[in-house]
DNA sequence: ACAGAAATAAAAATGC
DNA sequence: GCATTTTTATTTCTGT
């Protein structure tokens, strides 16, 4: 048994990946920092996060009756 | 240190969640079948499933609107 | 070209399907509430899971045992 | 009694924590992207993922460790 | 039978 | 500390 792995390779996804990381990280925290903000000037915070998640369901909504559009057009063959 | 276990109490919840797990086989059981027969009559399962799917998304959007409105109501103190 | 689709015979399948997932969430949420209830009375919901898991493989095991058995038996006719 | 909503400046909120949940959900599609990539070139995901959580754990021990020296020379007027 | 995708369950983390 | 959310792990399902 043998394992090769390209060093090169790896460190470059392991780089990229925890790039991205900082970039999840960043986003979290600045969604975290607005949530508070909102918080300090009398917004309830959860309703806040379930308008936002409602929006969003909505727009999801959208793009599922496209898919099952989609779907029905590959079962028909059409 | 001292742990003290309740054997008939535990005993009555295990054989509750074994029954119920029971249950739930069975209704997993039901559906693998229909979903089978449906195969073999010509349907498409993955688009049947997606059907499923969409529907109930459907009706949780209703009862998301209704938790949202209530979630407002509590927000407002009305 | 015609595409015929026997739309009777899918709102059947899509009804039927659609109670089943009823059922099946009932039986879900059956359980949940079992395992909170567990929880408020001091047990240890992780555990508990694992022993339910345990005792439903335990009699997997067994079953296939006696169907192995059995299988040798018809095989021998004895 | 009366009720007043701040409408223009929920909307902005609203709006706002709507872009960063897009940005948020680029972020992950991105990452999940990588990860699918990395899987086909023969990387292991999960040791992946592992040794990425790793190198940020280490990341942030290092920056604690520096954060508490700072604050023993802070204390200690060094 | 097996690879890949999807669903479910379990565990961990976060916020209140 | 409890409950909700997020992440990770395992299992299941489907098409090849």
């Amino acid at each position: 048994m043998s394992i090769v792995i390209e060093t090169g390779m790896l460190k470059q996804l392991v780089d990229k990946l925890d790039r991205l990381e900082d970039d999840k990280k960043n986003v979290l925290d600045d969604m975290k920092t607005v949530y508070n903000e909102a918080k300090s000037q009398g917004f309830d915070v959860k309703t806040l996060k379930k308008i936002i998640k409602m929006r969003r369901m909505d727009r999801n909504k959208l793009e599922e009756d496209d898919a099952l559009l989609e779907t029905y057009r590959n079962a028909l063959g059409v």
